[in-house]
RNA sequence: GCGGGUGUAGCUCAGUUGGUUAGAGCGCUGGCCUGUCACGCCAGAGGCCGCGGGUUCGAGUCCCGUCACUCGCGCCA
């Protein structure tokens, strides 16, 4: 017989009775009775019921074993009487009789119960990952994680793509964040930088001649974290073909995605085609670039109905609209019916607090016994009647529901209504489970204002090929565009999947032009050396004929968060790191030897706490 | 870098208006129980109330600072 095992902990059924087997696991639960110790004993494939009777010579070595100790049992299964059969496990018609037991590996008392679906606090859970990884939960995300890879993999090159892999080690790349360096010992002073993203490599891969690539690619930013955001390093379903136009691009991804989000939905309903929605409209409806569409409102602007202050009685509103400034109204369906004054009150607490923002005004409607709907509260409380009467029509709102309305900057007033959409959906508990809304946001803007600098630069990839219309090239587009306006009104084929309100992946045709490329980078204020220094491998190749190409790069992390019907990216890796981007388990990052420093050519400084 | 939240037993949490010896559940230890499967029953151990300072006759509770974790903003496709 084995040393360790004839079966797994999962695969004992009635047939199996009579045999002599043997088990090995982690001592899961154990409940001491009269004339028994059950021991429910557990590996990757389930958990047996393991019953040691007082009579054996080890009886109380296994009562005194602890929980999450790994053991192995030998002995005869026995079928269970009817009345003690479990129903609840697929073993549970038979039970292990102990003849024999050895504990292989004994377990200190534990930090962290494994036995349990409750929450447990996040810096100890990082740091005995070991051990949350036992717990069922996080178990079976991290085995989806690996099927969902294989899936997108297999559905990849039934595409007919081929998978590359790219340098780890290599120059910064032009993704925008910051990167991790790594010291050059052969070459003092100087780094490598970790890869954001393969972008470079794949798009000189589509100029070396090879045509559909694909690479489940590690990517590396030096950025704080979020819940959906791991700091440090994640993963891309990193794609590139070449002789592509965008609708190409969307007809090889969709059905990826799609089919993948279906395979695991495990009932969920996965909504397709995709509908595309262009970058302006986003915003203006959802006041984001990724609009969770399974919330039933839009936003609306009504900043024309508060410019003139004598129809309105409301002097602030008057004075952002007039300043240029927006009011953007988000509909909180029913609220007024079915909420008290304090949710209206915790929403413009919240603005204020977590968004930092001045605030978020509010009017509850109510129907006055003549039929006319009114509001007490401030914003809409002096308005002229009839005045009241057509923002009503303009926003859709009728008596019961509320309104909120965000008012500031065109930008701060979007970005705040975007995030009161969802939390005020999420409030009133209007956002279906069960269903996966995808959406393509097309039509990015090539360029966007820069506040800080006072310049045009880049709003995404400046790799993007600019949009131009029938008859005309991407040069003369960019040419013709002699004014700021101008310039700010050149889009871009550049393009994100969302689904459910989580942006999963932004993607482009490339500017494959080389004199384009130049073009497009004065634009923005950077002169050719830029160009050449910065990217230099690429603008090289595309001086020796590359192929028009685009591609995309879905974020698997997220993927496999959205299936996994969570909402925290740790809860889809195996060994994340915590907020601070430290690896709690490993102690990283960590001190090194002063002689690999000095290998290296690096000196340390002490950092100054004032500075 | 900024803002919100949290911090009380190994773990999850309660703790009133500032008032005597800080509680519960889970876990742990010991005992009981003829079959449990979140077993049940009895008993026990276990606390720098994150840390430092302040107010007060008296602080888990109020104030200031600080640290840790977490969520968000900035940042980041």
């Amino acid at each position: 017989m084995h040393a360790y095992r004839s079966h797994t902990c999962g695969e004992l059924r009635a047939e199996h009775v009579g045999q002599i087997v043997k088990l090995s696991g982690w001592v899961h639960r154990k409940r001491e009775h009269a004339n028994a110790l059950f021991i429910d004993l557990r590996d990757h494939y389930g958990i047996s019921q393991v019953v040691v009777y007082p009579t054996a010579q080890f009886y109380e070595a296994a009562k005194r074993c602890p929980s999450e100790s790994v053991i192995t049992v030998t002995g005869e299964l026995l079928k269970r009487d009817e009345e003690a059969v479990n129903a609840e496990i697929p073993t549970g018609a038979v039970e292990l009789r102990a003849d024999e037991f050895i504990i292989e590996s004994g377990a200190a008392p534990l930090p962290l119960p494994v036995f349990g679906e409750q929450d447990y606090p996040e810096d100890i859970r990082l740091t005995h990952r070991y051990l949350d990884l036992r717990r069922e939960t996080l178990h079976k995300n991290i085995i989806m994680r690996g099927q969902v890879i294989n899936s997108l993999r297999r559905r990849m090159i039934e595409g007919g793509f081929t998978e590359f892999q790219t340098p780890i080690l290599t120059a910064s790349s032009p993704e925008g964040a910051r990167d991790f360096l790594v010291p050059s010992r052969l070459n003092p002073g100087k780094f490598y930088a970790l890869p954001q993203a393969p972008q470079q490599f794949k798009q000189l891969i589509m100029v070396a001649g090879f045509d559909r690539y694909f690479q489940i690619a590690p990517c590396f930013r030096d950025e704080d974290a979020r819940a959906d955001r791991s700091p440090g390093e994640f993963y891309q379903l990193d794609v590139e073909m070449s002789f592509v136009t965008q609708e190409d691009v969307f007809q090889a991804i969709e059905p990826v995605m799609a089919g993948v989000f279906e395979e695991f939905a495990d009932g969920r309903e996965v909504q397709t085609p995709f509908p595309r929605i262009p970058y302006k409209e986003s915003i203006e409806k959802y006041g984001s670039d990724k609009p969770d569409l399974r919330i039933p409102f839009e936003l609306t602007d009504v900043s024309e109905f508060f410019t003139d202050e004598s129809k309105t009685g409301f002097g602030i509103f008057a004075k952002i609209t007039n300043g240029g400034g927006k009011v953007i109204a988000i509909p909180a369906p029913g609220a007024t019916d079915n909420q008290s004054r304090k949710f209206f009150d915790s929403l413009d607490k919240w603005a204020k607090k977590e968004m930092q923002a001045p605030g978020l005004g509010y009017a509850r409607l109510r129907k006055e016994e003549d039929g006319a709907v009114v509001s007490q509260d401030p914003a809409l409380k002096n308005f002229d009647p009839a005045h009241l009467k057509a923002l009503l029509e303009k926003m859709g709102l009728s008596a019961g529901d509320g309104v909120f309305f965000s008012a500031g900057k065109t930008n701060d007033a979007y970005k705040l209504a975007g995030a009161a959409r969802n939390k005020i959906a999420a409030d009133l508990g209007l956002i279906p489970e069960g269903v996966f809304k995808f959406c393509w946001v097309v039509d990015y803007p090539m360029y966007e204002w820069d506040e800080d600098n006072k310049k045009i630069d880049f709003s995404h990839n400046p790799f993007s090929m600019p949009q131009a219309p029938e008859g005309k090239t991407a040069m003369q587009v960019l040419e013709e565009a002699d004014t700021d306006e101008k310039k700010l009104d050149i889009l871009a084929y550049q393009y994100d999947i969302v689904c459910n309100g989580v942006e999963l992946s932004s993607g482009a045709i490339r500017n494959h032009k080389a004199d384009v490329m130049y073009k497009a980078f004065e634009i923005a204020g950077y002169g050719p050396e830029v160009v050449e220094d910065k990217f230099a491998g690429m603008i090289n190749a595309f001086k020796f004929g590359a192929p028009p190409h685009g591609g995309i790069a879905p974020g698997v992390d997220r993927i496999v968060m959205l299936l996994a019907g969570t909402n925290t990216i740790r809860d889809v890796i195996l060994f994340p790191m915590n907020g601070q981007a430290q690896d709690l388990m490993m102690n990283a990052p960590a001190q090194v030897d002063k002689a690999a420093l000095k290998e290296l050519n690096i000196k340390t400084v002490a950092v100054d706490p004032k500075a």
